[in-house]
DNA sequence: TTACACTATGAAATGCATACCAGAGCAAGC
DNA sequence: GCTTGCTCTGGTATGCATTTCATAGTGTAA
């Protein structure tokens, strides 16, 4: 395959009129732009992407770092941040980790390494402290709530939107709440867990630690849930569900448990999946295509700013209310 | 930030020495191995990737192209290369292309460019007429049955699939039968479509293109069934339905829409989605979490081995019989 | 003792395109 | 006529790491 200099010599320019053509640089003549086209086609020449990001120092790819692919929560997401890259003509690379802390480091190495542009983390295992130095190498992005850090992020108010789900329940006149946590999300979990007591003392009633579940994951996790409301002495009336295939999947085997939804056993879900609508289930609409377009418009932002001034943004959720509660 | 150039200075050995330590070369006294990893620690040097890659002429880059990630058959299929890729210690290009040829024809031309290593098709709407020049620059493969070309392929066999499960229904008494397409797919749509005439036919009965339905890929799409069946003057009396979300709205929309299931309609879905256990929906594993890991498996062995042989593999798929049949 | 193999190291070539600088030619303005 | 500014072009430095080649020293087998 050809280079640049083959190029030059065959359409009998310099190198750097070559350059100029491939660029669309205007200060080219007609009859030199057309020698060069024509060698380009003749030669079959095609240029080397590699060279151009040595010499740029950019590779136009932003990495996404996430534990699962397979999960409607990153599918959704992905979907936003994939939807936004194409519009600014960018790559992504797609670095599934498992949560395994050494992968995640090994993206935040490519970023030092400039074989990406930016990072964005839509779950962790690794500590803010881990991450942190990395942001002198590239704009770093979390999808989740970071403050005073060299670090951007995209969230929506987990506190906030457990606080709106429990005071609806609370208001639809139930008093026992319970509710499962994923293990997607470990900070999040904890503001989640925190605003369950709080906002139930608030409201004057009480959290109760044998009411939350974690390790709630997908469909099929939902399976253990009737087994565990039958071994408590008292049960919660609601749950509320982080994830509404998790929701779906108790809501659909609740008949054969003896259950109905929402007489026996309120629900509220999260994300507003398409089957959540399919199934008339209430849930907290947190926009997740929403949040990866945003992620990936302010990381492409301060790609092309060379800006490090780290941005945050607090996107709005909804609770729609269907027929779970 | 520094280069190898500072590095060696700064140990006081020639950027060879560097570089074979960087590389793990055994012929470096230990000394100067000291020395360097020294001089790296204390200067905080970063190895640039794109230099290697312009040197070594690879990326460990893999592209997938893929129409909508935001859906649990590519999701999937993708979970399955991620995870292989994972292993080999490669990165995965994610390129949304929706269906957009002139996307799919930018991934192809990053292949040209040396961009990446190679390309594995998920989906496409490029004709393999325009696909297949590009196998000069590196491994391509098609999720599809492919012959006679320098593509490689990884698939099952739809006109099999189809065929195994029409045979099913009509061992089950079904003589009325119809099914649905998605758009995710053209070239095994056709196939499909083949081995609903042939198999009918072989078997006595016939097909009839009124029960044809086109353009049925997610959940929301199966809102449309009833209706449509509703206004029939003859009607199917069972509906292969290739996806299980799809099968999944039919399956929980058909009591509002007065239809009991298996009674009035018995269903077959595709693709063995959780969704799909849960609900008890008979449905054909594809196995797709597997397709994508041999997919991946097969363009690394072609990259490693810079082998141009395409390679083909025909991978089974299996009845899952439950409940709605 | 000679020859050969192996270890250890550095200089220089290589992969390739872009960007800056310098310079030529030409036109418009004073 | 001279200056200024724009268009067009080429040479060369630059980005950075790997690899090949050459050289020298050391150990071992013949």
């Amino acid at each position: 395959m050809p280079n640049i200099k083959q190029i030059a010599k065959a359409a009998g320019v310099s190198v750097s009129t070559v350059s100029r053509v491939l660029n669309k640089h205007p200060y080219v003549s007609e009859a030199k732009r057309k020698a060069v086209e024509e060698a380009i086609e003749r030669l079959q020449y095609a240029r080397n992407m590699n060279a151009v990001h040595l010499i740029k120092g950019i590779t136009q790819t932003v990495a996404v770092i996430l534990p699962h692919i397979n999960h409607p929560y990153f599918m959704r997401l992905m979907e936003g941040i994939a939807s936004e890259a194409l519009k600014h003509n960018y790559q992504l690379m797609l670095c599934q980790t498992g949560y395994n802390h050494d992968e995640e480091m090994k993206v935040l190495e490519m970023l030092k390494n400039k074989q990406i542009d930016g990072v964005i983390i839509t779950s962790r295992s690794a500590s803010l402290d881990q991450i942190e130095p990395y942001s002198a190498y590239g704009p770093i992005l979390l999808c989740e709530d970071v403050k005073d850090r060299r670090l951007s992020s995209v969230y929506y108010d987990h506190y906030l939107s457990f606080q709106t789900a429990i005071t609806f329940l609370w208001e639809k006149g139930h008093r026992n709440i319970g509710f499962t946590l994923n293990r997607l999300n470990n900070s999040s979990g904890r503001k989640r867990i925190r605003a369950y007591y709080d906002t139930l003392q608030m409201l004057g009633g009480n959290g109760r630690a044998e009411w939350m579940l974690d390790g709630y994951r997908d469909m099929k996790d939902s399976a253990a849930i009737f087994p565990w409301l039958h071994s408590l002495d008292e049960r919660p009336t609601a749950l509320l569900i982080t994830g509404d295939e998790v929701a779906a999947g108790v809501l659909l085997t609740a008949p054969q448990y003896g259950f109905q939804v929402p007489e026996d056993i309120a629900i509220i879900g999260f994300d507003n999946q398409p089957i959540s609508e399919l199934l008339g289930i209430t849930t907290i609409d947190i926009q997740l295509s929403i949040i990866g377009a945003r992620a990936f418009a302010i990381i492409y932002k301060q790609i092309t700013n060379r800006t490090v001034e780290p941005a945050s943004e607090n996107l709005q959720f909804k609770l729609i209310e269907r027929k779970t509660v």
